[in-house]
DNA sequence: AATGAATGAGAATTCATTCAT
DNA sequence: TATGAATGAATTCTCATTCAT
């Protein structure tokens, strides 16, 4: 991996955070990154690449939580929790790539839209929970699709959070536990009558 | 109300849920709307202002729908439930509505962006929920914002699903009554004990 | 036909005579028509249809004396020797299209390439020539391209002429007189034993 | 001459015929003569003098046919018969060649502009055959541009022709005939009554 | 009020050339 | 000599906005 290569990368997630991708120019992007803009272009196709470029890169570390936290034989509610704090960590410590995910999904190119990392997880641990009794039977689509947004919000309220306010963000501790309390008495078979 | 600036706020609607607000331009929007392009600045200052003009134009939607429910005397998970259910049939009735509102939020101006109504409404009622009893002692502010996204979240797969899928659109009533279930156990007080 | 349409083809003809269609950039193509570029745009699709446009209106004009031409009945050397003095009047007022023509027709679209006017119109006369029994049996298409390449030469040693020797253009006349001599008994058929 | 140096001027005669000059990129050369860019600039000064290098090099092949065929003792026409057909023989031989300087010729530098090779030596020949009084008065300058331009044309035809007919090319048999034989006539003074 | 031709600042992208290795 | 990553000036084209009619 080149060390431009992910100037570049790092240079565009501040701005495209920031500004969105529309509002960044290749030029600003070159500045901030210390390379020449035809530098870009020697490691990217085009302004768009770059863009796919980071999701690609966040992908592959989600990829990376899913496979850790899916081989631990635990209850199914543990692996949620497992999956939703480390996707949280990941986020306080690269809140701008949030953002970015956030805004610019629609901007990305067709195979990198197909990926939706976070949310297959999810499903996949549901759908087993179902199997195993541990949940109820719900649909597990509709189910994780709601709980990515959950965890879509709070980031969303972190990202768009004060400077300040982020400097101490128990904010997804006490957002993780509510939701796992939500999801334990809502999803929890042994719960049903 | 103007009989053309309606035509135009229309005309933007599908434009921008089918291409995004940068990739639609004005000659496209006034061509749709059948007016010329000029005809546009003279009911807006600028492109951006049509799209804080949908925006808000939805917002009183919103705030009508709010107004109704919050009279009505009953359980807060009613409330809830009637909110959320009057808030799908909009959807399902405006579905390019709700595609520019989940895309472009980030484009429009900083008076707009506060406006933020339907999670406003979620906060009161679990506010009112929480002091009445009904509901467990959780952070409003937090659990209505992860209500909100994952309301978000259906309209979401509703706004990117096939064409021929929306004609039957299920996917919200069930998405209801799975996240109404959850939110009833989840929230329900009388279940803690 | 718009009034700045006209403009940007005739200050395209003068820049790409002088400096050729690649070193011709658009902002001088707008700044010599006395257009802002964004004009160049409103009229063509590119820079490429610009020079389509030269080449198209020139053919026009070819078509036309071929058709005054081809009505009159006379010798097939007569029409040879009438559409050549048209085309070579035609050259001297309109000098800078004659260079632009003979440097740039690789760099046309398809459908402008395909033309080929002049050359057409000598070879239908040829054609006619030798049916008629006035020439001997020859190739018409390889002769009338042999002519045709004849002419661009003249056109060629006149464009690439110091200005002052463009002002009394007797090369054009010395050129037809000499042409026409060896055609006159190249071609004949009586001249044959 | 150096390997590499050759290597680059091939590469580059098989990319300005296809692409044009200013179609062709340096990175495109240097990768089709299996050298580095930078290997180009070790043998010329930049993009342009590589063009000029390679009508040079055709220039003084050229110059080789002439000192042959102008030290032969016969009469001129048979002379302008050898040098047209040595140099069609030429042509078939590198076809991209003829395409390069058909195509190029008004983007080579200024020095290399005036040497005009082959049309020098036809005039040459007809001049002599004034003066010995095998060809009638004429103005020898306008006529060799007029064969001149001719043989252009039979070459434009051949370089435009589809790849197959390539394979079999009379063309330059016939049109050789040709031409030959509207000169025979055209130009023999003997003809002349 | 409505029009739409004209505008020109601004953006993405290209590519000849350089130079440190 | 050879290399090829880095450069950044230059170019084409776009499109929000204006304003004379």
């Amino acid at each position: 991996m080149s060390d431009k290569k992910e100037k570049i990368r790092e240079a565009a997630i501040e701005l495209f955070a920031r500004d969105g991708f529309h509002e960044t120019t290749t030029d600003r992007i070159a500045k901030r990154a210390g390379v020449a803009v035809g530098t870009i272009y020697n490691y990217f196709g085009n302004k768009r690449d770059v863009l796919d470029y980071i999701f690609l890169t966040e992908h592959s570390k989600r990829q990376d939580i899913h496979d850790e936290v899916s081989n631990v034989d635990t209850h199914p509610l543990d692996k949620l929790e497992m999956i939703i704090r480390r996707h949280f960590e990941e986020v306080k410590e690269n809140p701008e790539m949030v953002t970015v995910i956030l805004r610019e999904g629609h901007n990305v190119g067709e195979k990198v839209k197909e990926l939706e990392g976070l949310k297959k997880f999810l499903e996949n641990i549901i759908s087993e929970g179902i199997d195993s009794g541990h949940f109820q039977r719900i649909d597990a689509a509709i189910c994780s699709s709601m709980i990515f947004g959950a965890i879509r919000a709070i980031m969303r309220d972190f990202s768009e959070a004060e400077e300040s306010a982020k400097e101490t963000p128990e904010l997804f501790d006490q957002a993780l536990e509510q939701l796992m309390m939500i999801l334990k008495k809502g999803l929890d078979d042994s719960n049903n009558q």
